[in-house]
RNA sequence: GCGGAAGUAGCUCAGUUGGUAGAGCACAACCUUGCCAAGGUUGGGGUCGCGAGUUCGAGUCUCGUUUUCCGCUCCA
């Protein structure tokens, strides 16, 4: 673990040391959780979003992209069920140091009780033959008690998260004597409200000005535009829309780097299909995320699926991709059933019917949805912790190499003069002004040679390209690779084609 | 949020019992070499995370605070 530990410290100080990834605000001494992605990150970073926005939108016919405010409308939030699920009231045992959800003391607190009646109730079958449970129920002293009792819990308990009465939620686990399952005290702190959801106010009269949210999630912005673009892109099911944009939770504890960030980017892909056919849409959007991920060449042991065995109150199947990171294998992508709860939701608060008009049945009803949701922050770490590796060469030597799959690399190719005389940087401008319209490429004339193929490994750069005496002569250079470090002659002329097919 | 560890130059670190900061690498300029890093010369860069306190004097001791990592907790 240790090993992992320290390689994870060694990553972190790598994509800073060499402008992959800053600490935000880093002179104010940081913020925390919050990460820069610098000169050499945001390539990578947007190359990730090429190769995700290209294999959705580019090659499929029927998913469209979108982009969509990061401001909406709050009832969308209401409707989406994350004012209520990201609103949890949580109490603190001072002897134990846990925190709980104060709901869910109180849940347990009732479940207890409702125990009590099951065992009654177990007790007076196996007593009576002509056993009739309702009426026992009813007319049991004991269980009509019990049964008093978790109604009054619950009417109480409802009015006060209705209310927010966070003083009153305290009192009432005092009340009821709720003591904390590992201490055994009843030593509890205030009851707290943690929102995972940034508001903010719309307008600038703060007064009166509205609460609106920053999203917690891409996917709404879809769901709420499906009729848009249902309409105006002429679609039919089954068809995907696709986002890729930056999400906030105001998480508890935000950590590991960059895997868990309060300001993070997504690439959703809401795809409506017909009821009924959704599970089918499920595996196979499974197995063609696994493929997009390992067609990157990151050996598919790194992969793994998790399937979902307690399932969210939206979703009928649920999977992840999960990516053996440093710290062990953690979510990278979720692949979601979601029935077609969410346009419901948006039918019933928006009063708008979101419906798809299916011509072979000639009916109307609300598409199904299958999501896939991948953190860009997730993927480019996973990327960057996979790519990173200490090298100890044949002569003894050593080198940091990042092994970026090459179309992700941040920049393509170097150039590198051999020499800085003899015209070899002028020929070297030269190529360099050929392969920048098509290519990231860095020209770098500093240096003995092999440190210049260094400090290209050090950011994943594929390919270097240098140019000797020779090439005044024949118009050739050299191309020295940078997993194996081997060599090769071309012709100037053949470059361009030659990175293009090594690199698509 | 609780507990543990840490924070000295871009990076890795040194800094004796408290006596007003060093090294290597990196960076910049010039010279030299020329196909797998670490030749030469010169130079830039640090109010030692931040703020108090003790002291004649704090990188060093005390307290607070902040950031990062680890564990717990929480979370998709």
């Amino acid at each position: 673990m240790s090993n992992n530990e320290d390689l994870f410290k060694q990553i972190i100080a790598h994509a800073k040391e060499y402008g992959f990834i800053f600490p935000s605000s880093e002179i104010y001494d940081g913020l925390s959780a919050v990460y820069d992605y610098g000169q050499n990150g945001v390539e990578l970073k947007n190359n990730i979003k090429q190769y995700w926005w290209k294999s959705m939108v580019q090659y499929h016919d029927n998913i469209v992209g979108l982009d969509s405010a990061i401001f909406m409308h709050p009832t969308i939030w209401k409707a989406s069920g994350h004012v209520d699920a990201f609103n949890d009231p949580l109490i603190d045992n001072k002897d134990s140091k846990k925190r709980y959800r104060a709901d869910v003391l109180i849940e347990d607190y009732i479940q207890k009780i409702e125990d009590k009646i099951d065992k009654e109730i177990d007790k007076a079958k196996k007593r009576f033959n002509n056993f009739d449970e309702v009426l026992y129920r009813q007319t049991n002293a004991r269980v009509v008690q019990y049964q008093m009792q978790v109604d009054d819990i619950r009417s109480r308990f409802a009015e006060l998260m209705n209310n927010s009465d966070l003083v009153g939620i305290k009192a009432l686990i005092e009340e009821l004597g709720i003591a904390c399952p590992i201490s055994g005290t009843r030593n509890w702190t205030d009851v707290r409200q943690f929102n995972l959801m940034f508001a903010t106010k719309l307008g600038s009269v703060v007064d009166g000005a509205d609460t609106i949210y920053l999203r917690p999630e891409t996917a709404q912005g879809i769901f709420v535009n499906f009729l848009n673009i249902y309409k105006t892109g002429r679609m039919k099911l089954p068809f995907g829309i696709a986002q890729i944009g930056k999400a906030f939770r105001n998480e508890i504890v935000a950590r590991q780097f960059i895997f868990r960030m309060r300001e993070f980017e997504q690439m959703e892909m809401q795809f409506f299909v017909k009821p009924g056919e959704e599970l089918k849409w499920f595996e196979y959007w499974k197995q063609t995320r696994l493929k997009w991920h390992t067609e990157l060449g990151i050996p598919t042991d790194n992969y793994r699926f998790h399937d979902h065995e307690k399932l969210a109150h939206y979703a009928n199947a649920a999977s992840d991709i999960e990516f053996k990171f440093p710290f062990g294998f953690k979510e990278l992508e979720g692949i979601h059933s979601r029935t077609n709860f969410d346009l419901s939701q948006h039918e019933q608060y928006s009063g708008k019917k979101l419906r798809y008009f299916d011509p072979e049945k000639n009916e109307n009803y609300v598409p199904y949805v299958v999501e896939t949701s991948i953190g860009v922050d997730r993927m480019f770490l996973a990327v960057f912790s996979y790519a990173y590796k200490e090298e100890t060469l044949e002569d003894g030597s050593s080198r940091t190499v990042l092994r970026l799959p090459a179309k992700l690399a941040p920049f393509k190719a170097a150039v590198l003069p051999l020499v800085k005389k003899d015209g070899l940087p002028e020929v070297g401008y030269e190529i360099f002004d050929m392969l920048k319209k098509d290519f990231m490429v860095q020209y770098d004339e500093k240096d003995a040679i092999g440190r210049r193929y260094r400090r290209q490994d050090a950011i994943g750069t594929p390919f270097c390209i240098t140019i000797d005496n020779q090439t005044k002569e024949d118009n050739t250079v050299t191309v020295r690779e940078r997993d194996t470090m081997t060599q090769y002659r071309l012709p100037i002329s053949e470059l361009t084609t030659e990175l293009l097919k090594k690199i698509r």
